[in-house]
DNA sequence: TCGATCACGC
DNA sequence: CCAACACGTGATCGAA
């Protein structure tokens, strides 16, 4: 049977420009788009099977829209060079594979398209389109599917008409309608203003078109949006008549010459090549000469494997450098019972089981040697899970999973799967794959587990060098060397040592909330009137909503919200409200914090090891889990008291404290050059106090706590990236009363606001923000024409420098301080790190000196133009270092 | 098993 | 009144 595909060349090049990070070839082209477009194309080939495919593209500068509405993609900035310059590179990777490509002058990609499924529709064909713009969606018939390219590219999702109907409740024609009315910014096609989505999509199942939707504006429930769409007649008919697709262009091809049926392997490799796609290459099929001629790209697999009897042959095998993989079972490297080691070189792949590694003298000896360089991936899991087996694995010179993450930070915590993907010629299978997941886990037979931690190695081995030329290409060889792989040492010690804890004092406190709860629970069935789960939101709901009659004042998907910020409102109509709020509160510590924790003491040792995860966070900041020692309650006494269980590991030391002050904004002051912000950092002042006496104009005596906690929230939000409607939340104030607070903000901060527009530009351009560092967060969705997705993404431009750079700030304090540890010979330990925070073990006679050092590490990790500031305190717990 | 809701930190 | 709440981790519920 045949099947038409049919892709939407433009949009597809776009997506996948804006999702890969900015690749390019030794020779400096850029070539992410064109990575993107065939990973599609070979996914399309793969799993389509066409029998016709062809790709369209926009040509020409006068659309014939621009006659009808002169404004027509008026708001979309031009595309970038770096992405105009792989359009014809793209060409010649359709022509490589014998693919037909169309374009026509004055028409856009979606009308040779139109025209085409038209054409193909009325013979009944199978037919596909492909492309990142839901617009499309109105092509869809019972012959003709769309698929949507998602994340980027690497997915589809296909859409008949069924799909169309579920998703939106629409006629795929309808789609048209839709657009008429809400508009799409990205083609500056207005709409009606004041109405998106979700009011469009009642609109439609209402009435059905936009002609109806008009015709009975009368009966169209809501005062306003009636008048808005009385004042918006034309400009309806007008949009909908832009977001159409039109299906009768010129085109001057038969569906019929679009026949494809297979493509030669030899000048796609070649192209291939040429673009440098080193993991491609592996994937395609290059026909065999019949006289085998061609064996060299179908080079088969194979290890050593080693044991016992012939682990003395492979000792000169151990050079350097070498990648190294150690396999565990299980994710969490304190406990994870070691299974083997993988490693590859040039001309080696070597597996050895555990049980012969441990035992090999000349591996534990090159393990520890820092001269032999390692190529690993996670190097912190090799080092801290090794410590455990009394090893110890030195010399470690490159770690493609961190190297990974810099390259691209959104996609985090890189398995070493994804890297082979990307970065190797090796597949390597996921560890689901081999161990399978969840029950039905298990450690695969030798020889299965072999040759997978052998690919690892293998996988990891060919890795570095296209990582380290990406590196290079993105100016990041400093922060992998210099910031993120000696971190991950320090952190590796920090994991190790652990953190005490008092498991009485957890067991006492946790005995005092089982009572406090029981009675609370006593008390809140008695005002409810009976027995429910308390912990159930939908319980609470209907025992607040329904029997008590309680007003509604938001709503979540699944009903009526029950969250601590609308019971606090909800707190004088019934005196249960409180009693919830406190069970809430006293629940939490128990679970998370007395039990949460207890499961988490190691037996041997009595103190928890957190995992630090740097690989996690889209902004460069650091994770903890199993425990999570980042999210301690510090804001509530009761709370906080947990702290109390936290205490140093060795009789008579203390636990010391230090945190950086308002290290965001300081950062802010430094990366906008705000002369206002600059002064008060400089003058030293109390900074939200200084922030309401400029935004309300007043003497620094005249500042109300009000206004101070108002000003705080201002500032929060600046550092946090929230939008107006988040402060209006945060504040319980209106949104257009937060939206003034901000405006008045930025009228006396007026560094920041041209700071912000700049960075905004900036991203929308470069597709990317970077921090003082040089750290990258792509922003995919800064041009999206969905208003959320872009809104956010335009905050995220503004939060990720700030954030970003603090993160970097305290990772480098962490590196100096652990070498002022070493190298003065101190016995205190670095032990936990909570964003802003270090928190440190010391004995007596270290104090003094720590209490000064601290800060002044800290303070000192990097010049700003404006003063870093740490605050240090010590006790005998941590709630006492306060 | 997994999404939704809630709550803790910075 | 388009819709929406930075960055994380973890516990619990209840529908599949």
């Amino acid at each position: 049977m045949s099947h038409f595909v049919l892709i939407d060349g433009n949009s597809v090049a776009n997506r996948a420009f804006y999702a890969l990070p900015l690749l390019s070839t030794s020779a400096g082209l850029h070539t992410n788009a064109v990575l993107g477009f065939t990973t599609m194309l070979l996914k399309v080939l793969e799993e389509m099977k066409p029998t016709h495919i062809m790709v369209a593209f926009d040509a020409g500068k006068v659309v014939f829209r621009h006659s009808e509405y002169a404004e027509y993609k008026g708001g979309r900035s031009k595309t970038p060079p770096e992405l105009s310059e792989q359009f014809p590179l793209i060409r010649e990777l359709l022509d490589a594979f014998s693919i037909k490509r169309f374009e026509l002058e004055g028409y856009e990609a979606d009308d040779i398209i139109g025209t085409l499924t038209k054409q193909a529709d009325e013979q009944a064909w199978k037919t596909t389109v492909i492309t990142g713009d839901k617009d499309m969606l109105q092509l869809v018939s019972e012959h003709v599917s769309v698929a949507l390219t998602r994340k980027g590219v690497s997915e589809i999702e296909l859409y008949t008409p069924q799909e169309i109907h579920e998703k939106y409740g629409l006629k795929p024609l309808q789609i048209i309608d839709l657009k008429g009315l809400m508009g799409d910014s990205s083609d500056n096609i207005p709409g009606v203003p004041g109405v998106g989505e979700k009011t469009a999509l009642k609109l439609l199942h209402e009435y059905g078109s936009v002609e109806q939707v008009l015709e009975n504006i009368d009966k169209v429930s809501g005062k306003k949006l009636q008048e808005n769409l009385r004042e918006n007649v034309d400009k309806a008919n007008m949009s909908k008549a832009l977001a159409t697709i039109l299906r009768e262009a010129p085109v001057e091809l038969d569906v019929q010459d679009t026949g494809f049926e297979g493509y030669d392997g030899v000048p796609v490799s070649e192209f291939f090549k040429k673009m440098e796609f080193k993991s491609l290459l592996s994937k395609i099929k290059v026909a065999q000469p019949a006289d085998g001629s061609g064996q060299a790209d179908a080079k088969p697999f194979s290890f050593e494997m080693i044991s016992e009897e012939n682990k003395v042959a492979y000792e000169s095998k151990l050079t350097s450098p070498m990648a190294l993989y150690i396999e565990m079972d299980g994710e969490n490297y304190h406990h994870a019972p070691f299974l083997g080691i993988g490693l590859a070189a040039e001309d080696t792949v070597m597996f050895v089981p555990w049980d012969v590694a441990k035992e090999w003298k000349v591996l534990c000896e090159w393990l520890a040697d820092p001269a032999k360089e390692k190529w690993v991936f996670d190097g912190k899991r090799d080092t801290v899970g090794i410590a455990w087996h009394d090893l110890a694995i030195k010399g470690i010179s490159f770690d493609v999973y961190l190297a990974s993450y810099l390259l691209n930070a959104t996609e985090s915590n890189p398995t070493l799967d994804s890297i082979a993907a990307q970065y190797a010629q090796t597949r390597v299978l996921s560890d689901e794959e081999v161990y399978g997941k969840g029950a039905k886990r298990l450690v695969p037979e030798m020889d299965v587990l072999s040759e997978h931690v052998a690919h690892k190695a293998a996988a990891i081995w060919q890795s570095v060098p296209v990582l380290r030329e990406q590196l290079a290409e993105n100016e990041m060889e400093k922060l992998l060397g210099e910031l993120e792989a000696p971190l991950s040492m320090v952190l590796a010690l920090m994991e190790k040592q652990g953190v005490k804890v008092n498991s009485e004092r957890l067991v006492q406190m946790g005995e005092d909330l089982d009572k406090k709860l029981a009675g609370l629970t006593d008390q809140i069935y008695e005002l409810a009137g009976g027995a429910f789960n308390i912990n159930s939101p939908k319980q609470l709901g209907e025992i607040l909503f329904d029997r008590l009659s309680l007003p509604v004042l938001k709503k979540t998907k699944t009903g009526p919200s029950t969250s601590a910020d609308v019971l606090e409102k909800l707190a004088p109509y019934h005196p249960i409200i409180d009693a919830i709020l406190t069970f809430r509160q006293l629940g939490k510590l128990r679970s998370t914090y007395i039990e949460g924790l207890t499961k988490e003491i190691h037996t041997k040792t009595s103190k928890v090891h957190t995992l630090y995860n740097q690989a996690t966070t889209a902004t460069g900041r650091l994770s903890s889990t199993d425990p999570n020692l980042q999210n301690i309650p510090i804001r509530m006494e009761e709370g906080r008291k947990i702290r109390e269980a936290f205490i140093p590991s060795e009789d008579g030391w203390y636990m010391l404290a230090a945190d950086y002050s308002q290290i965001e904004l300081r950062i802010l002051a430094h990366i906008s050059q705000d002369e206002n912000l600059i002064d008060a950092f400089q003058k030293g002042m109390d900074i939200h106090t200084r922030t309401a006496m400029d935004v309300f104009g007043v003497s620094e005596e005249e500042v109300t706590s009000l206004m101070r906690r108002q000003a705080k929230a201002v500032n929060f939000g600046i550092v946090y990236g929230i939008s107006d409607y988040g402060l209006s939340q945060n504040l319980n104030i209106t949104r257009k009363e937060a939206g003034d607070f901000i405006e008045r903000y930025f009228d006396v901060f007026s560094g920041v606001k041209r700071w912000m527009d700049e960075i905004v530009q900036q991203a929308k351009a470069d597709g990317y923000v970077t921090t003082l560092l040089n750290r990258r967060r792509y922003l995919p969705d800064i041009r999206s024409s969905n208003f959320n997705l872009r809104s956010f993404a335009e905050r995220t431009a503004m939060n990720t420098p700030i954030q970003g750079t603090a993160a970097d700030v305290i990772k480098l304090a962490m590196i100096c301080m652990q070498e002022a540890i070493e190298e003065k010979g101190l016995a205190s330990r670095m032990l936990l790190q909570v964003h802003d925070e270090l928190v440190f073990e010391v004995p007596e006679n270290e104090l003094e000196v720590m209490r000064k050092l601290v800060p002044e590490v800290m303070e000192s990790a990097l010049s700003l133009n404006v003063p870093l500031k740490a605050d240090v305190s010590d006790g005998r717990t941590w709630y006492d270092a306060k």
